[in-house]
RNA sequence: GGGUGCUUAGCUCAGUGGUAGAGCGUCUCGUUUACACCGAGAAUGUCGGGGGUUCGAAACCCUCAGCGCCCA
C-alpha cells in the first residue's frame, strides 16, 4: 500500500529508530537550527524555540576535579606507578589524554539523545577562557576580602591526600566503638568518653559543662592524661552536652572541629598526633608509626591494661565522614588552606531568591535552599590535587604573599602555590564566564541572565549555590538565572538508587539501541514529576517504543487515507459530529498541556498527550471515521485529520524529536518541526455538544461490546442489528455498525439493549446466554442501586443541601437521574430474560 | 539529634474537599481494510493504623508506626 506525500516520501511499514535518528541528527546540526544568535532580535530563552524565542542551551562539563585524578591514578597504580613518578606536568598530561578518550562518551551520549545543544559554544572549565576566568575571579573576591588562608581543622581524605569542602563529605552510619576512659588519679580524676581513643594522645584538655554540678567543683584544676604522663586543664564550655556520655569531654584541638573550636576559646595547646596518611607520629609514644585505626584498638587495650577503661560499648553504630569519592574515612585534620568568605555572598543568593528575583521549581524545595545558605560555613576552596586550576597566588622569598592576576607574571624567583582549587569553585562560574567573562561580550549581555537552570536536586548545594554566590560577586548583583528548575534523580524499576555495587545501572545507550531515543527520551519525561526521583524499568521504555509506533503507524494510515495539511481548515459547520470532536478534544489538550508545561509538569503534559494519541485519535476519531475515509465524502474529514496529526506533532516534538520530525516532514512537507511554530489550542473549536454526542456513542458502542463479548461472539463475528432513538446518534448508525460489526438486514431480534436513550436490537440467531447476562445485569444493578443510594443520602442530607455549592448539587441530582434510569432499564432486562 | 519527604491496585507512581486513576503486569476472546510493538472485554484498593475538623476527607489538623533523603 503506498502513503504518497508532499514531501514525496514514503513511510515504511514499521518503524524502526536507528534508521531515522542519526540522519536527522546531521540535517539539524547541518541546518545550524541549535545555534543561538546573540545579535537576534528575539528575546533570549532555552526551552522555547517552537515559540518563537532564541533559544541557546550550551553543552559542556566540568573537570571533575578529584574523581578524575582518582581515576587516572588507578590506572598509573595498576601499572606500579603514582603520580609522583611521573611528576607534575607528565602527570596532568596524562589526565588530558583520558580526558579526550573519556569525555567524549557524555557528549556521544547527548548527541544520540538528540538534545538541541548548541555544539559551536561547548565549554570545559579547563580550557584557557574559563581558566582565565577563573584567575579573575580569584583576584576580585580576594580584593574584595572574600578569599583568605588559614590554619583550620578541614575534612581530609588520608587517602586522596587532600582537603574536602563539607558536602565532598558523606555521613554513613558505622559500627565503631565507643569507650569511657579514666584521666587522672583518685579524687582528681574525670571519666570521659569517646569513639576515636587514639586521639587521646594528642588531648590538651578536659571539658565540662560550666552547670554541671558533678564536675563544678573541678573547672580550673588538672588531671594527668595517662600514656603521655601530660598534666592537662579541666575546662568549662558551654558546648558540652550534660546529657551525653560521661558528661565530659576529651579536647583534641589538632583533630575535631568542635573541639579547635573550645581551644580557640580556652587557649588550648593544638598536639598534631598523626601524619597526612592517618598514621600516628609525633606522640613519643609506642604508637608512632601506627594505623590509626591500629593505634585505636592498641591504646583501648593498653588503657585496658592500666584498669583506665571504665566502660565499652561495641559496636556503638554512629556517623563517620568518609570521602565522597573514594569511601575513606575522614580524618579532621588542622592544617592551612584558603578560604572563601561565604556571608555575604550567601547572603546576596538567599536574598535573590526570597525577594523573587530568581524562582525555584518545585517550590517546596526553596526551604532546603535557605537552610543551606543561611547557615553555611566558610568554604575550603584548595585541594593538594594536581588535576585543576592552580591557585594563583605565589610565595616570595620573604614570605611575601601576592595574587597573580591573568595579565601579570610573578616575579622572578617566586613560586606558587602547588594547590588547585575546589573544582565547584570554576564550575559555579558556568553561568557568566563561558559566554566570555571578564570581557564585556554580547553573549552576555544576550543570554545572561539564563532563563532557566534545569539540574537535578543532588546538586542544588554543590552547584547551584555556588554558581548563584559567584555569579551574583561576579555580576554585580544580577542572579545567573530566573528560575531554576530541580528534577528528581532517575533510579531503578523498584526505585533503588542506582550503583555499581547493586549491579542495577542501566546504560542509556543500550536502551537507545533497543528502543530508540524517543522511547528513552518519552519514559523520562513521562516519569518526571517535580522534585521526585523517578524509577525506569526496561518495560517502561519498551511501552514508550509502542507508543512511538502507535504514532507511526497512526499517521501512515491517515496518510493512505488522504489526511493532509492543504488550505485552509473548513468551517466548523461544515464538519459531521466526529471532526468536530476532535478538533474540540485537540484544543483542550493543547490547552491543558501549555499550562502543564508552563508550571514544568513534564509527566502530566506527556499523559495528557499519550491519552489524546493513543485513545482519543487512535482508538476512537480513526475507528469512527473509517467509514467516512471509505465514502466519497472524506474531503474535510482528510483536512482535519492532517491538522490534528500536524498539530500533535509539534506538541511531541520537544520530547520525542526524532519521530515526530520523520513523520511531519513526511505528512506536511515542511522543512523542520525544529523551527516550526508551535501550536495554539484554538477555543473557537471546543464543542460540549459533540462531545457529549460522541461520548453518547462511546457508551453504545463499549456496552454493546460488552454484551457480545459476555455472550462469547467472536469480535469478528457479524450478527444483524439495528438502532432506534434520537435522530443525532442514528445520524452515526452506519460508523456504529462497521465497529459493532453489525449487519444491516431484517430480522427478528433476540436481545436488545438500551443506553444512553439508544435502543440496540440484535438477533443473536437463537438462544443468548442468559445466565451470562443475568451474571452482567445483576452486578450492574448492584452498583447502580449503591450510587443511587449515595446520591440519595446525599441530598438527603439537610447539611449537604444547605451547605454544598450549587453545581455540586445539580451534578448529584444529574447522577441520581441517570442512575435510577439505569436501575429501570437493567430491571426491565432482567425482566424481559425470563 | 535537627530538618524534610513518603506510605494509594501485584510493581512503579499520578491524584490538595464532591462516585478511587494511569502505565506495566494478570485473566478471557480475537490475525476484522494502520498497528500482535495490536484490538476488544475483565479482574484487582476499608487510599499505613487511630483520633479530629467538615454536609462531605485519599486530600486538611493531631497522633502512632514503618520507610527514605538532606544536614550535624
Amino acid at each position: 500500500m503506498s502513503s504518497s506525500s508532499p514531501s514525496g516520501k514514503e513511510l515504511a511499514s514499521t518503524f524502526n529508530p536507528a534508521d531515522i535518528e542519526s540522519s536527522l541528527y546531521s540535517k539539524w546540526l547541518k541546518a545550524d537550527y541549535f545555534t543561538a544568535d546573540a545579535s537576534s532580535s528575539k528575546e533570549a530563552f532555552t526551552m522555547k524555540r517552537m515559540k518563537g524565542y532564541e533559544v541557546l542551551w550550551l553543552p559542556g562539563m566540568d573537570h571533575a576535579g578529584i574523581a578524575t585524578q582518582n581515576v587516572v591514578e588507578k590506572q598509573l597504580g595498576a601499572q606500579g606507578l603514582s603520580r609522583h613518578d611521573l611528576g607534575r606536568e607528565e602527570f596532568v598530561k596524562k589526565v588530558w589524554e583520558w580526558k579526550a578518550e573519556s569525555g567524549g562518551a557524555i557528549l556521544d551520549q547527548m548527541k544520540r539523545l538528540g538534545v538541541s545543544v548548541d555544539w559551536s559554544r561547548e565549554r570545559f572549565t579547563m580550557d584557557e577562557g574559563m581558566s582565565k576566568a577563573v584567575v579573575s575571579i580569584f583576584k576580585k573576591m580576594h580584593d574584595a576580602g572574600l578569599i583568605y588562608r588559614a590554619e583550620r581543622i578541614i575534612n581530609w581524605c588520608p587517602r586522596c591526600l587532600t582537603a574536602l569542602s563539607d558536602i565532598e563529605v558523606d555521613h554513613q552510619d558505622d559500627a565503631g566503638e565507643f569507650v569511657q576512659i579514666r584521666y587522672g588519679e583518685g579524687e582528681q580524676s574525670i571519666v570521659v568518653a569517646t569513639t576515636r581513643a587514639e586521639t587521646m594522645l594528642g588531648d590538651g584538655a578536659v571539658a565540662v559543662h560550666p552547670d554541671d554540678p558533678r564536675y563544678k567543683h573541678m573547672i580550673g584544676t588538672e588531671v594527668l592524661l595517662p600514656l603521655v604522663d601530660r598534666m592537662i586543664p579541666i575546662i568549662a564550655d558551654e558546648l558540652v552536652e550534660m546529657d551525653f556520655g560521661t558528661g565530659a569531654v576529651k579536647v583534641t584541638a589538632a583533630h575535631d572541629p568542635n573541639d579547635f573550636e573550645m581551644a580557640m576559646r580556652h587557649n588550648v595547646p593544638f598536639v598534631v598526633i598523626m601524619n597526612e596518611h592517618g598514621v600516628m607520629a609525633g606522640t613519643g609514644t609506642e604508637f608512632d608509626g601506627m594505623d590509626r585505626f591500629d593505634a585505636r584498638a592498641a591504646v583501648v587495650a593498653k588503657l585496658k591494661e592500666m584498669g583506665r577503661v571504665v566502660a565499652e560499648k561495641r559496636p556503638y553504630i554512629h556517623a563517620v565522614g568518609h570521602c565522597s569519592r573514594c569511601d575513606t574515612t575522614v580524618e579532621p585534620r588542622l592544617s592551612k588552606q584558603w578560604f572563601v568568605k561565604v556571608a555575604p555572598l550567601a547572603k546576596a543568593s538567599a536574598d535573590a531568591v526570597r525577594s523573587g528575583e530568581v524562582k525555584i521549581e518545585p517550590e517546596a524545595l526553596a526551604p532546603r535552599y535557605f537552610e543551606w545558605v543561611d547557615n553555611m560555613h566558610d568554604w575550603c576552596i584548595s585541594r593538594q590535587l594536581w588535576w585543576g586550576h592552580r591557585i594563583p597566588v605565589w610565595y616570595g622569598p620573604n614570605g611575601e604573599v601576592e595574587v597573580v592576576g591573568p595579565d601579570q607574571t610573578a616575579p622572578a624567583g617566586w613560586t606558587q602555590d602547588p594547590d588547585v582549587l575546589d573544582t565547584w569553585f570554576s564550575s559555579g562560574q558556568w553561568a557568566f564566564s563561558t559566554f566570555g567573562w571578564p570581557e564585556k561580550s554580547a553573549d552576555l549581555a544576550k543570554f545572561y541572565p539564563t532563563s532557566v537552570l534545569v539540574t537535578g536536586y543532588d546538586i542544588l548545594f554543590f552547584w547551584v549555590v555556588r554558581m548563584m554566590m559567584m555569579s551574583t560577586f561576579a555580576m554585580d548583583g544580577v542572579a545567573p538565572f530566573k528560575t531554576i528548575m530541580l528534577h528528581g534523580l532517575v533510579r531503578d524499576q523498584f526505585g533503588k538508587k542506582m550503583s555499581k555495587s547493586r549491579g542495577n545501572v542501566i546504560d542509556p545507550i543500550e536502551f537507545m539501541d533497543k528502543y530508540g531515543a524517543d522511547a528513552l527520551r518519552f519514559t523520562l519525561a513521562r516519569g518526571a514529576n517535580p522534585g521526585t526521583d523517578q524509577a525506569l524499568a526496561e518495560d517502561w521504555i519498551g511501552g514508550s517504543r509502542n507508543f512511538a509506533t502507535k504514532l507511526w503507524n497512526a499517521t501512515r494510515f491517515a496518510m493512505m487515507n488522504g489526511a493532509n495539511v492543504n488550505g485552509a481548515l473548513p468551517a466548523t459547520s461544515e464538519l459531521n459530529a466526529i471532526d468536530r470532536w476532535i478538533l474540540s478534544r485537540l484544543s483542550e489538550t493543547l490547552r491543558d498541556v501549555d499550562s502543564l508545561l508552563e508550571g514544568y509538569e513534564f509527566a502530566r503534559a506527556c499523559e495528557t498527550l499519550y491519552h489524546f494519541a493513543w485513545d482519543d485519535l487512535c482508538d476512537w476519531y480513526l475507528e469512527l471515521s473509517k467509514e467516512t475515509f471509505a465514502s466519497d465524502n472524506k474531503a474535510s474529514s482528510q483536512r482535519v485529520l492532517g491538522h490534528v496529526l500536524d498539530q500533535l506533532l509539534r506538541t511531541l516534538h520537544p520530547v520525542m524529536p526524532f519521530i515526530t520530525e520523520e513523520l511531519w516532514c513526511t505528512l506536511t512537507g515542511g522543512e523542520s518541526l525544529v523551527v516550526a511554530q508551535w501550536p495554539k489550542a484554538d477555543s473557537s473549536h471546543i464543542d460540549k455538544k459533540s462531545e457529549k454526542l460522541i461520548s453518547t456513542l462511546q457508551e453504545v458502542v463499549t456496552e454493546v461490546r460488552r454484551f457480545r463479548n459476555d455472550q462469547g461472539l467472536k469480535p469478528s463475528q457479524k450478527v444483524p442489528g439495528r438502532f432506534s432513538g434520537s435522530a443525532d446518534v442514528l445520524e452515526y448508525s452506519s460508523a456504529l455498525r462497521f465497529l459493532l460489526k453489525l449487519e444491516d438486514k431484517d430480522f427478528t431480534p433476540s436481545a436488545s439493549l438500551e443506553i444512553g436513550g439508544i435502543k440496540i436490537e440484535l438477533d443473536l440467531t437463537g438462544s443468548i446466554d442468559v445466565v451470562a447476562e443475568r451474571a452482567r445485569l445483576e452486578k450492574d444493578l448492584a452498583a447502580a442501586k449503591k450510587d443511587l443510594q449515595t446520591a440519595e443520602v446525599k441530598l438527603g442530607n439537610a447539611g449537604f443541601m444547605a451547605k454544598a455549592p450549587a453545581d455540586v448539587v445539580v451534578e448529584i441530582k444529574e447522577r441520581l437521574g441517570k442512575t435510577t434510569a439505569d436501575i429501570e432499564r437493567i430491571t426491565a432486562a432482567l425482566a424481559a430474560l425470563k
